[in-house]
DNA sequence: AGGCCTCTTGACGAAATCCCTACGCCCCGG
DNA sequence: CCGGGGCGTAGGGATTTCGTCAAGAGGCCT
């Protein structure tokens, strides 16, 4: 799992951001500050660090200088001000690479994609195997592992999957899948589930009438069961 | 072990709720008021905060507000109200979900599961050991500590044994069982009992004749004994 | 508008679980 | 010796829950 380093001033924002990168699968360590970024850097060591210049204790660029006298984590900065000086000292300092504010969080993932790629940060991508299909719920593909075969999932469909897979093992309740999925007023329609559930193993199981990685405990709920 | 902080301004229901909690595996802290819950916090650093709104001394979105202003934890919001103005201004002030009075504790549970989870707080596993079985009461596993082998446990039997392993070295009285997994009216069956202990012991014990973990206590009830 | 994809909803046989009855055992006191 | 209370096991019918087919509803793109 990789882990990103979020550092902003703004609680929202950084809320907002952690819980779209957990989503994708992202392992979030936030830090409101300066000081508590380097610290957390040093503690954590994170994968991809994403921040924000405007800082209460210390600048931007003044983080990033000090990041890079010791470690060469890649590191995407994020800025208000649409002037390029920001960018050109940023990236002078060590940065990677420049999201201007606002930003689309499609386009922040694109960029940090991209820039762990370039540093051949281990490709190890939050992957599952199901049966002969490798799962990956942070780029949300499906591809066969022998052939260059695909599987096209729909978005309700990457919502229960995702659900299940990032748990392992772990029974799901019907309630948390259908409050997760569907909203808090769908906890009743667990037919809801049945059908998906039928979609997802139709899909990703070599025999969908005898699942064996997407399992239902009757009258409980799902889970997802790992390759041994 | 995750912390809870409980604000609500009736005892009656802090009491309530605390012990559900607990009996889950929560750590507890509890206050009664706005200034107490936002001094707790600060101390206690709990994982989940789970807030109702009506407070004597500081409105609820108002302490919203004040802990979104230094931390991202987790808000879960309890409100009597119906209208959806609150609704919103908790939201927007920060919150992350929301439970309208009045509530089943399984609801407020899913919701504390599924935000706990977003913001990636780590849920530690309380297994149990039976014999050579390993018993995870929260992903709703059984297996054997050396091979893959694993049990598989029906909502009742999962039920009562919770009830059982939760409670280590203490006598659960017939009737708690009884109207926790079955209900108040079926205080008087007592072979629901030996009949679903029975079949635990079938599944967990090496010797379900003689069995040395699910104990039964002659006219009172059952014991689930740890390994010494 | 038309077609495509997805989500929602209904219906019904199949499977798993639960509920309930029956029966045998042990211990104990009458 | 007998009978009763409490317990453990077995088995089958009843009920709930599940899987799947099928089709309607709604959105989006061409």
């Amino acid at each position: 799992m990789i882990t990103v380093l979020l550092v902003d001033d703004e609680p929202q924002i950084l809320r907002a951001m952690s819980i779209n990168l957990r989503a994708r699968g992202y392992r979030v360590v936030t830090a409101a500050d300066g000081t508590r970024a380097l610290a957390l850097t040093a503690t954590e060591h994170p994968d991809l660090i994403v921040l924000d210049l405007g800082l209460p204790d210390i600048d931007g660029v003044e983080v990033i200088r000090r990041l890079r006298s010791w470690t060469p984590v890649p590191i995407v900065v994020l800025s208000g001000r649409r002037t390029g000086h920001d960018k050109v000292h940023a990236l002078d300092a060590g940065a990677d690479d420049y999201v201007t504010k606002p930003f689309g969080i499609e386009e922040l993932l694109a960029r940090m994609r991209a820039v762990t790629r370039r540093h051949g940060v281990r490709e190890e991508r939050p992957t599952v195997r199901i049966g002969r299909w490798e799962v990956d719920t942070a780029a949300r593909t499906v591809r066969n592992a022998e052939s260059e075969e695909t599987r096209h999932l729909t978005k309700t469909e990457w919502h229960l999957l995702t659900m299940l897979v990032t748990r392992p093992g772990r029974l799901v309740a019907q309630r948390d899948l259908l409050t997760e999925v569907w909203g808090p007023t769908y906890v009743a329609e667990t037919h809801y589930l049945r059908q998906y559930v039928g979609q997802l193993r139709r899909k990703l199981e070599d025999d969908p009438a005898r699942p064996r990685h997407l399992l239902t405990e009757p009258g409980m709920g799902y889970r997802f069961q790992p390759e041994p």
